[in-house]
DNA sequence: TTGTAGGCGTTATCAA
DNA sequence: TTGATAACGCCTACAA
């Protein structure tokens, strides 16, 4: 098309760059030299070339870029799904961050590891110049990774189960996030603590609260076994957990940790059944900073997870792979930050607080 | 890096298609044609150049075709932003539709009318083979779609407002939208109706409620002007709207219309707290499908936007539009489908339906 | 520092 | 149909 264009304005062979060479009256090496900033001088002959670009609307063919040079610009990112709000919050973040390095965003989906680990393959032979991956909940992506073109262009994968040291990996600090739950509710007067923590089919923003059971500084606050449930990430596993945790009058939490924002919707629809005033009664915190925490009544507290950090990391690991030559695959988690709302905040709740508009 | 990978397993000059073309004794003219489907025959000669190419686990470099052909089965998609609800689900759809055709996504994000504008001029220099836009709510985005290569390369606007005819429009079809929603709830004996409707800010989805107030087949049941409300599309509104217009006990709506899901749950939050039954007392229906809408209790009847058909026009309008020459700009509404839920069914909601797993 | 010229890997053209 | 050959537009040795 752009061929019908050039040949619709005149005959003569006019490649862009070449137009633009023309016009400023040097060669097309120092045009590309100037444009592409390899030349930082800002003398007489890298203005005509601007000029020269900006008047005739040029800008470089990134296809013969990319063939000539191996660089396409391009950053594949796969993701389960964009419904997935972790993956959502993560392009959203990626997206202009690339774009700011003159990246673009290759985004590609798939529900399985087979699929994802197809989606991996097809973008390594698209030419991708990096390629981000977040896996499906549960899935270990990482040999499949590690398969990969590795030793060709940077991977990172971005939370999820990594059991290959050899793939960059870049997530959320669990026992951080852990701690970060249990001192906002100790500091709000939570004593005993009921946790709902997800499952082995555990979603990307579950993650951060698997596998530290154990540690000395939690356990003392979560005496009662059965006040510790695993499962799904739902609202509805948050509504049935906390029906039975709070069956017997005489012995209830005053406050739960939920693995999710949607556990702890589920959560708190339970105890409005019951008649439970939250925060009065019981504090609750969620995890993932979603929309309907926010917007929830009361709003729910919850532990934002570090979206910006690990974007900005993951392109920072890309670039640097690109640069520099075999580093040692690097393994990094950045900790989640407390949103504080209602929902573990001094006591009164009232439809006070939501009646006034905004 | 492709180039190291070679010289590192030989020193000739073995391009790719060469080597192939060596290896299945053809011309590299042949390797293309017959690789890239365009010759059709399955004799020997077809075969062995696929052999040879699997042997090689070669794949065209997309660069090298893009400079020669000007197809770089690249389609660009520019969204508000992958947590926007509709967005997403819309993504999730176009996505796997276009790599079926062997075409990537390139996405980009624009939070404002202006971004967006960047983004569009941005692929269309990247050189993709069309691109798919979804305004911001309540921008105007047509006259700066118009103003883009139109003519060079197909562009189709999903969803917002479209004022100029010249752009090729897909979107959800209000007035059915709204005739869907009355029908179910008549049919569920809804009788006196609130209207919660999206304001002029109106995010994608809610579009489909706006502007048909004088539908001589809807006004009738929607009596009371004071229950007819304009606003943003949250819980909050929601919330607000609902316990202003349920404050006169004695005249209540006995069915509630929702531009958006978030409003349904909000509205539905303000019944709790009234104490009035959803669904004995008031039937209620949403819009958008969102998970939140499923996952409440009870849960929400939603009017799901026709995602499936919209990304299929789409793509089947930016393929049209390659081949053959200028058609006309296309304008395209899909009804969308009812998703009945516990909130407009008949009455009795209680525990027990949560209570039990699954 | 600038210009010249060759080649990146593919597909389109054209002749056989 | 197939094959030889010439672009596609840019970048980068290399020479000046």
């Amino acid at each position: 098309m752009k061929s019908r264009a050039r040949t619709s304005r005149s005959d003569s062979p006019n490649n862009s760059i070449t137009e633009v060479a023309a016009l400023a009256e040097v060669s097309t090496a120092t045009v590309s030299r100037v444009l592409s900033g390899r030349r930082n001088k800002d003398d007489d002959i890298a203005r005509r070339v601007r000029d020269a670009a900006e008047k005739l609307h040029y800008s470089a063919n990134s296809a013969a870029s990319s063939l000539r040079s191996d660089i396409t610009n391009t950053l594949g990112v796969v993701i389960p799904s964009p419904i997935d709000a972790f993956s959502a919050q993560l392009l959203s973040k990626l997206e202009p961050k690339a774009r700011e390095d003159g990246k673009y965003i290759l985004a590609s989906m798939g529900e399985t590891a087979k699929e994802q680990g197809e989606c991996i393959d097809s973008l390594i032979a698209r030419g991708v110049d990096g390629l981000i991956v977040i896996p499906i909940p549960g899935a270990d992506l990482s040999e499949i990774i590690a398969d990969s073109a590795t030793d060709k262009i940077p991977i990172v994968q971005i939370s999820g189960r990594n059991t290959s040291s050899k793939v960059n990996w870049v997530g959320i600090d669990g026992v951080s996030s852990m701690r970060e739950a249990i001192t906002h509710i100790t500091d709000h007067n939570g004593t005993s603590i009921m946790f709902m923590s997800a499952g082995l089919d555990n979603d990307a923003t579950a993650d951060a609260f698997v596998a530290f059971q154990n540690s000395s500084q939690i356990t003392g606050y979560l005496h009662e076994p059965e006040w510790t449930t695993f499962g799904e990430c739902t609202i509805q596993r948050g509504y049935n957990d906390t029906l039975k945790a709070f069956e017997d009058a005489e012995d209830r939490p005053n406050a739960i940790i939920c693995s999710s924002d949607d556990i702890a919707v589920g959560s708190m629809m339970a105890l409005q059944q019951l008649g439970i005033a939250v925060p009065n009664e019981v504090k609750i915190i969620g995890f993932g900073d979603s929309q309907l925490a926010a917007a929830y009544h009361p709003s729910i507290t919850t532990l934002r997870p570090p979206y910006e950090s690990m974007a900005e990391e993951a392109l920072r690991l890309i670039k640097l792979k690109r640069s520099g030559r075999h580093h040692l695959p690097s393994h990094t988690a950045f900790p989640p930050q407390v949103i504080r709302r209602e929902s573990t905040s001094s006591p009164r709740i009232g439809t006070s607080d939501m009646a006034d508009p905004r």
